[in-house]
DNA sequence: TCAATCACG
DNA sequence: ACGTACGTGATTGAG
């Protein structure tokens, strides 16, 4: 086809679809204030994308007005568009930010009573045609494929954001085997369930398809009846009238009241600084971003616009005799920044101190007498609160150096997560650049002095900003002082240190386990009559399902077939030998493939193994670990504890367990100030046992041990919002007796449901939660108009009480835990798993400790209820 | 990149 | 009528 170069281009947008497509993609994005976004943003994107790709000279939006646009065609068949369900609220309320994203981008929007948005579209193509333009229809859905021609495509918006295909009537023929004029056809024949048109009923798309390519039209398949083979002509026959029907409705009209106006349609009212600011308003920093390469916009934001960043003058020292000279001037807070070459701040790299805002020190560290800097900076350091961007990290360079530093003024990661734990990332990057309007040079290009001054700039700004919004709530401002900053090099020295693992131990094991593996996935084959990837739900299922038929009326569908999960194949149990050896295999495997292999592999030349702590991740405010994860070591299965084995106390040394016991629910009883749940942990009665004998009226002892087992597990369902149903499944009984055993729960105890009801109404009234400590949880989704999503978020909402205050109040604990532990200088803190903490000493010290560790731990914040502390001594962690 | 699965508290 | 506990991270297969 010989195209015309120099032909203009018209983008027109069909606006609903490509916004609904939007809203599915991105369900749950929001503004800071719980604003969904989810739709406008996914409008952006994608139309932004094809505006790139397409470098359009005029665009404009087609729109389906509510209600009246499809009258005409429910005169001849009212059954049109009906069985859709009506979109949600959340929906609706994201259509005026729209509105004003369009108006920005000076992108005209059509609408008109009685067409639809199909047909608006379709006469304006018709229009651009006569006036020598070429078309690009972009929409989500394919009914627009019936007007193309060569000089109006489709872009089809497929599943995701970016996913996009181009048809002209090349690629059409190309794909569906008949040509474009034949798609109304086509869709006449094989109908269509989103818009209920009916074709003929039994006719697919393949069948149509065929008839269309042999007789070429409706008409050329009905004159030929005779020919077509019976089950086929049956099924046409009968559907004879639905399909001619079916052809009207679907038809685009091409003839709708509107005139295309080249003026209003080229872009001349687009307001480049209006775009930017509903991109920020709407929070699409990254759009916001992107925008000039886009748009062709000119360099983005005056000078005047931004925070004015005072940079300090930048002094590099990368010689002995410079540091040797180098006085430092005093101040309360040092801002600081470090690089090291390789994770938990081993081979320090490059340091950065700013003392105030006059100047910023920088160290090429692998220049300079280790000793001289010790010597220099040591005390300094130690003796300043620093101020930082994940001080944490900075801190275990700082070890390195031999500097060991506790003192913190404020660090940026943190502070903001505090502010807003919804943000999902909070890169020193980012923020400088939404927060301070400033884009910040990278630290790692090699010559980094510079940038390195910017940064320090750019955290004493953050940190002023931070700290002052952190003082209007003076709880977490207390937070901040006593549980956040001092926890920092707590954890440094944790992670810095690391645990021993018993490498020669393992790579035994996992010889075993290979075996285990191999014998079972030969008895799994057998059963199977087959080989399959039984790691592979999907071929797991069809084994299951299809080739062993199984019965599977009661298990668990997903998106994607038959669940093949351990508490759904539970049920199939008695059913197939091949049950138990797929749950076999799984344990093995899993171990093998997360712990047993992988764990060796990343120690260092101690054999010591070093996660990382995130304090930054979990928006109850527990710590979360990762690379490698040791908060997630089996425990709960014999083999599983196997593993545990493998983490040793160093030689001449035992470990040591505390955990706290039942803590979240003795936190329960404290917040809702019941004082019968209190006193019970108070005199240490044994509370689930009491619980069921409240329940069932009894006398403690004739409690047997499923009432008790029941008891149990409702105590710890309270505090994730139990459901009957949640119950039932989780304590074995029925939903009606779950339902009765919730009941009697909430009249034992009349406290705790009032202040469940609390925190729910607290969660939609504030828009928040928060910890006995202050620290805050947004919930914006309370609001939700999905039903599940709001459900969810009333049960994240009663359950951050409780489990955020026993993270608080652990990390309060690990801080005066460390404390304790100066007088023992050979006792290190070594991991913490939520409601335990792991600590290695000498084997002479370990009883003593262990009972002064319980004590300090007990009373690390008094509390009306009384906190306990179990430890034990091993010299691995499977002794324990 | 997402969904499914499963390890922990 | 909805479809079930809360909070994480790692691995795998599949699109």
């Amino acid at each position: 086809m010989a195209e015309d170069v120099s032909r203009k281009r018209l983008a027109i947008i069909d606006g609903k679809s490509v916004f609904y497509r939007g809203y599915y993609a991105m369900p749950n994005l929001s503004t800071k204030d719980g604003t969904p976004t989810g739709g406008v943003y996914g409008f952006a994107v994608m139309a932004l994308e094809v505006i790139k790709r397409l470098d359009p000279d005029y665009v404009c939006v087609a729109w389906d007005k509510p209600k009246t646009n499809i009258r005409k065609r429910l005169e001849i068949y009212p059954e049109y568009k009906a069985g859709r369900k009506p979109a949600p609220a959340d929906f609706y309320e994201q259509i005026p930010l729209l509105q004003e994203l369009l108006e920005a981008f000076g992108w005209p929007l059509y609408e008109l009573d009685d067409y639809e948005a199909d047909d608006i579209m379709g006469t304006l193509a018709v229009q651009a045609r006569d006036q020598g333009l070429d078309t690009a229809l972009i929409t989500s859905d394919l009914d627009m494929l019936q007007v193309i021609n060569g000089n109006v495509h489709v872009y089809a918006l497929k599943k995701g954001l970016s996913n996009i295909e181009l048809f002209h009537p090349e690629s059409f023929e190309a794909k569906y085997g008949i040509k474009v004029d034949q798609f109304l056809d086509l869709k006449s024949l094989k109908g269509d369930s989103s818009d209920n048109i009916p074709g003929a009923p039994g006719i697919g798309e393949k069948g149509a398809v065929e008839l269309l390519q042999k007789y070429k039209t409706i008409e050329g398949v009905y004159d030929n009846l005779p020919l077509i083979k019976d089950s086929m002509r049956k099924k046409l026959e009968a559907g004879k009238e639905s399909v001619y029907l079916s052809k009207k409705i679907a038809a685009i009209w091409t003839d709708a009241p509107i005139k295309l106006d080249l003026a209003e349609v080229d872009g001349s009212k687009c307001s480049p600084a209006d775009v930017q600011n509903v991109l920020q308003k709407l929070e699409f920093r990254t759009l916001a971003r992107q925008l000039p390469e886009y748009m062709h916009l000119p360099e983005q934001k005056e000078a005047d616009e931004m925070i004015k960043l005072k940079m300090p003058e930048s002094t590099n020292i990368k010689t002995n005799e410079d540091l040797k000279k180098l006085s430092l001037p005093k101040t309360d807070e040092l801002v600081i920044s470090a690089i090291s070459n390789k994770p938990h701040g081993r081979e320090p790299a490059f340091l950065t101190i700013s003392p105030d805002d006059k100047i910023a020190i920088s160290f090429d560290l692998l220049l300079l007498d280790p000793k001289l800097i010790q010597e220099k900076l040591k005390s300094y350091i130690e003796q300043t609160a620093l101020v930082g961007y994940n001080l944490k990290a900075i801190m275990q360079i700082l070890f390195s150096l031999g500097i060991y530093p506790k003192k913190v003024g404020h660090d940026v990661e943190i502070g903001a997560f505090l502010l807003n734990p919804l943000k999902r990332s909070n890169s020193l990057s980012e923020m400088t650049e939404t927060e301070l309007g400033f884009q910040l040079s990278s630290l790692d290009i090699l010559d980094g002095h510079n940038a390195a001054a910017e940064n320090s700039a750019a955290i004493r700004k953050l940190a002023e900003l931070q700290k002052t919004e952190l003082n209007k709530f003076p709880k977490m401002q207390k937070l901040t002082k006593e549980v956040e900053w001092p926890i920092l090099s707590v954890l440094a020295e944790m992670e810095h240190l690391g645990i021993k693992l018993d490498v020669e131990y393992l790579r035994e094991f996992s010889e075993q386990l290979k075996d285990s593996i191999s014998d079972i996935e030969q008895e799994i084959y057998g059963h199977a009559d087959q080989e399959f990837n039984i790691a592979s739900p999907a071929q797991l299922a069809d084994i299951l399902f299809n080739k062993l038929n199984l019965p599977a009326a009661n298990i668990k569908k997903g998106k994607t077939g038959y669940s093949t999960a351990a508490n759904e194949l539970d049920k199939l149990r008695a059913v197939h030998p091949i049950i138990d050896l797929i749950t076999q295999y799984r344990e093995i495997t899993k171990l093998m493939n997360t712990y047993v292999e992988p764990l060796p592999a990343i120690v260092d030349e101690n054999n010591r193994l070093h996660t990382t702590y995130s304090l930054t991740v979990a928006q109850t405010g527990r710590l979360s670990s990762h690379d490698p994860n040791l908060q997630n070591i089996p425990v709960r299965s014999d083999l599983g504890r196997k593993i545990r084995s493998a983490f040793l106390a160093d030689t001449g040394k035992v470990l040591i367990g505390a955990d706290y016991s039942q803590f979240e629910l003795r936190l329960a009883a404290l917040l809702a100030d019941d004082k019968d749940l209190i006193d019970m942990f108070n005199r240490d009665v044994d509370v689930h046992l009491a619980t069921a004998a409240q329940i069932y009226g009894r006398q403690p002892e004739d409690v047997t041990k499923n009432m008790r087992r029941q008891a149990k597990v409702v105590n710890f369902g309270i505090m994730y919002g139990l459901s009957p149903h949640g119950l039932a499944v989780a304590a074995n009984m029925t939903r009606e007796a779950a339902k009765n055993f919730i009941e009697k729960y909430f009249e034992v105890r009349p406290k705790l449901v009032a202040y469940i009801a609390k925190v729910k109404k607290d969660a939609a009234d504030d828009g928040y939660v928060e910890t006995l400590f202050g620290r805050r949880r947004p919930t914006p989704d309370v609001h939700s108009s999905n039903f599940m999503v709001r459900e969810a978020a009333y049960r994240a909402a009663v359950n951050m009480p409780f489990q955020g205050t026993a993270a608080d109040i652990m990390k309060l604990s690990m801080v005066k835990v460390r404390e304790y532990l100066e007088d023992y200088p050979e006792a290190k803190l070594l991991l913490q798993i939520h409601d335990s903490i792991l600590i290695e000493a000498p084997e002479d010290q370990a009883n003593q400790l262990a009972k002064e560790i319980k004590r300090v731990m007990e009373d690390a914040h008094k509390l009306e209820v009384k906190l306990t502390v179990d430890t034990s001594i091993g010299s691995n962690w499977g002794e324990l």
